[in-house]
DNA sequence: TAGGCGTGGGT
DNA sequence: TACCCAAGCCT
């Protein structure tokens, strides 16, 4: 154990959030949803929508019984809905496939939908204890500027960075708790924007602080459009039929958007997509 | 692989 | 006010 270890585990145990999927009785499942909600999607806002669906469904095969429209209505307003109906097929699959349990291996939870490398290895180490290198945001920040020096990683994981994460994993069972550290200090210390380097464990340590904390100066990072665009129109249209008891009529669907070419495109993806199903000649509703 | 895909809080 | 960004995935 290193000092760097011993710094980030002794910070992690004194400041770390009591989150529900963390808790010693947290199911693979309980940890497995959490992965998909916490998809681009901050804790705080994830909290009551996680405690609504494992009370209402606390196994795969519970929500695998109900229809894929009932997972993306509770869903609410997490965003991104499809990650609703991925999580609803990925339940499928597991009772389908394994017998109704998480399965335990990186390449297991791989193959199911909605599952990439990140939710494989986050569900395979924090539900299971495996060992395996987690990237998300919040850890490939605090080592870009902890073991690189730099402000921000690159747009994409490169095999440099995975190589590094991987020196830095420890070979015992506390890889697991050494992951979930690092994010956690990536969340609450090593933020994007305005990183709170005096309350930070590992400061004196930093390559990005010994480095004199230079700005970011790789690829232009593009932020993503948003007013006028298809994603908002169709955010405009799920909200209508989320929060419509039964099947609603095109001219509700209608009163939402006002330019009539790009909805009907966009409520086209929103069926080609399996968000929406179309009931009757001008009715629509939630998938069932 | 670059771009599409929701939503809302922070600065 | 306008970005910026938040435990990514899929094509």
């Amino acid at each position: 154990m290193t000092d760097l270890h011993t710094a980030v585990l002794d910070w992690y145990d004194a400041h770390q959030r009591d989150l529900p999927w963390r808790r010693p009785e947290a199911t693979p499942w309980g940890v497995m949803v959490s992965e998909f909600m916490l998809q681009q999607t901050p804790v705080v806002r994830v909290l009551p929508v996680w405690e609504a669906w494992m009370e209402r469904w606390p196994t795969p095969g519970a929500l695998a019984a109900e229809p894929s429209g009932e997972a993306v209505r509770a869903w609410g307003r997490l965003g991104y809905p499809r990650r609703a109906l991925r999580l609803h097929a990925a339940a499928t699959a597991i009772v389908e496939q394994h017998g109704g349990h998480v399965p335990s291996s990186y390449d297991g939870l791989l193959a199911l939908p909605g599952i990439g490398d990140y939710t494989a290895a986050a569900v395979a180490s924090f539900g299971f204890g495996r060992r395996h290198v987690v990237l998300d945001t919040n850890v490939r920040r605090v080592l870009a500027r902890l073991l690189a020096g730099q402000e921000l990683p690159a747009p994409s994981v490169t095999k440099a960075e995975r190589a590094l994460a991987e020196t830095v994993l420890p070979h015992d069972d506390s890889a697991p708790v050494w992951s979930v550290a690092v994010m956690e200090l990536g969340a609450l210390v090593c933020t994007a924007a305005s990183p709170r380097c005096d309350a930070c464990p590992v400061a004196r340590l930093c390559a990005w602080q010994e480095a004199g904390r230079p700005a970011y100066s790789g690829p232009e990072r593009k932020a993503q459009a948003w007013a006028g665009t298809d994603r908002q129109c169709r955010g405009r249209l799920m909200a209508v039929l989320r929060d419509a008891d039964g099947p609603v009529h095109r001219t509700a669907l209608e009163a939402v958007w006002d330019k009539p070419a790009q909805r009907d495109r966009s409520l086209a993806g929103l069926l080609e997509d399996g968000l929406a199903s179309q009931v009757g000649p001008d009715t629509f509703a939630l998938p069932g």
